[in-house]
DNA sequence: CACCATGTTCCTTG
DNA sequence: CCAAGGAACATGGT
């Protein structure tokens, strides 16, 4: 799921869900999750503490909780690694094999369901401080963008996904946006103009904001997260027919560009794929 | 068997 | 000290 309009969705969706709602227990079946908070401890915050509410900053999730005991707040971070999934069942419903961590909140419980473990649910908020900008508020500036590419040689793609100059941009969206501002993957960070560099910020933020217009028009699922339409391929359930393609050059290699049907291209930078056409991103 | 996967962090090398 | 590259984490799909 985990970019940042997938977790922005997901966000909106707990957020109607999850406020008002009291932890009656903590089930903890991978610790690895919880790192570097112990078991005990999470235990200890979140047993018997009510959710107020929940925001989004960059991929992470922050739960605000009230405890039991006094007017102490508690703050939970929730990072959905690759394949981290969070969804609320009935009691009923038996747990999917990967379940990580379990809240008992009376009728429902909460799941966090992930399969190959990256994830995190923790009172350790130290991540967040590191983060760059938020991409689709004032933070994001093309000022401030350009600054933090000024001063890395770096492959622009390489640098997209590097939390500390803007945050939430992950592998999809990175190739995503580069095509969208016609700019090769490969440039060197400090080589774009600052034409380019504005493109570049216009189009971060346009293929966000539409990625989150995409999910957000899709009803949750709430007896299971196999079907939430947070996903980056196909079509999600009941969009319209015209919508043709989400995706216009990621996971694409060797179809035709939509713009001027070259070969989509795939290379590896940084041992991730990067996905562009030659002809739309020369430089 | 081989290679690939939406992310982050740690270690090594230069 | 920093930048850059690669492995590790863990499981599943093709």
């Amino acid at each position: 799921m985990p970019e940042l309009p997938e977790v922005e969705v997901l966000a909106r969706h707990l957020r109607r869900d999850l406020p008002g709602k009291t932890i009656r227990k903590v089930q903890v079946n991978r610790i690895r999750i919880l790192r570097p908070t112990s078991e005990r401890k999470l235990r200890a915050a979140l047993t018997g503490a009510k959710f107020k509410s929940v925001s989004r900053r960059g991929k992470y999730l922050l739960f605000e909780l009230q405890s039991k005991a006094g007017r102490k707040n508690v703050v939970m971070l929730g990072h959905l690694g690759m394949t981290g999934k969070m969804f609320l069942t009935l009691k009923n419903v038996p747990p999917p094999k990967h379940a990580a961590v379990i809240l008992d909140l009376g009728k429902t419980n909460f799941i966090f369901e992930d399969t190959r473990y990256f994830g995190r649910l923790t009172l350790d908020l130290s991540a967040v401080a590191k983060l760059g900008p938020e991409p689709l508020t004032g933070d994001f500036t093309p000022e401030r963008f350009a600054r933090e590419l000024k001063r890395s040689r770096q492959a622009i793609k390489v640098k997209l996904l590097d939390q500390s100059v803007v945050a939430g941009v992950g592998n999809i969206y990175a190739s995503e946006a580069l095509f969208r501002a016609g700019i090769s993957p490969k440039t060197a960070a400090n080589r774009l103009t600052l034409a380019q560099v504005k493109k570049l910020h216009g189009m971060v933020r346009e293929v966000l904001a539409e990625a989150i217009e995409f999910g957000s028009t899709v009803p949750i699922n709430l007896s299971g997260a196999k079907s939430d339409g947070l996903f980056y391929f196909g079509r999600a359930v009941g969009a319209p027919d015209f919508y043709v393609e989400r995706l216009r050059v990621y996971d694409r290699a060797g179809k035709p560009c939509q713009h001027c049907g070259s070969p989509i291209r795939r290379i590896v930078q940084a041992a991730r794929s990067t996905f562009f056409c030659l002809k739309c991103q020369k430089v």
